[in-house]
DNA sequence: CTGAAATGATACGGCTCCGAAACGAATTTT
DNA sequence: AAAATTCGTTTCGGAGCCGTATCATTTCAG
């Protein structure tokens, strides 16, 4: 189950995954696949600040990426109750869905990798 | 050798690796990705109606990640000689530095992936 | 040799994104 | 309660990329 891998397979893979997902229309920035990714791999809780942080970015890149995934609801905004300065980002159904597709995507791109 | 991935590794792989680029502000789009990635793993010749047709985007789409990755001076343009309609892409040695920057990051990431 | 076809580049209007700065709302401090 | 701070959003000018349509150059066909 170790991940071993050649210099020409990481590059082929790479190439097909990007390949796919611009053949697909499914078009996602690397910031906005990175803010995706985060926030369905990291425990919660996930505020615009805080994303911003992690990812060396500033606010506005952040909000602007979830008015992106929120429009496609893959992401959803919710005020902190607790403090409501605060905005906690959601996973989404559908974003769950097209995170499993991601992997999806990925898992089948590694398999036809040649040996 | 085997390309064995489980798809949380397969996330955190996407998820590290995107993060990377964002972080350093590799920034390429994931069509100039591909682009770049057809023209160093593919046998030449490429020209930019071949590369529109194999990525399924336009002839504009190609001529201007020709322009911005020319200017990077990760690739070149030449002019065929036989046909002087055509362009003929080629490799230069700063763009095989970044393909292989490419691929180490790849790598690093998935060794420091979780078994 | 002239008109048609092929190739890549460009013009155009539209959209998205960027960072910096300013802003409104909520909270904390004094 | 007034002032300062914090948080997310919005605004602004600027940049890049998109697809369609058009253009200039080169080649090919009759």
């Amino acid at each position: 189950m170790a991940v071993d891998l050649r210099p020409s397979q990481a590059l082929k893979l790479l190439h097909d995954f990007n390949f796919e997902m611009v053949r697909d229309d499914h078009d996602l920035s690397a910031r906005q696949i990175t803010i995706l990714l985060t926030i369905y791999l990291e425990p919660p809780p996930h505020t615009v600040r805080g994303l911003a942080a992690k990812l060396n970015v500033t606010k506005p890149v952040v909000t602007r990426a979830l008015d992106t995934m929120g429009r496609m609801e893959i992401l959803q905004r919710r005020r902190d109750p607790a403090d409501r300065r605060n905005v906690l980002v959601h996973r989404t159904v559908k974003g769950a869905l097209y995170v499993e597709r991601l992997a999806d995507l990925m898992l089948a791109k590694a398999k036809e990798l040649p040996l």
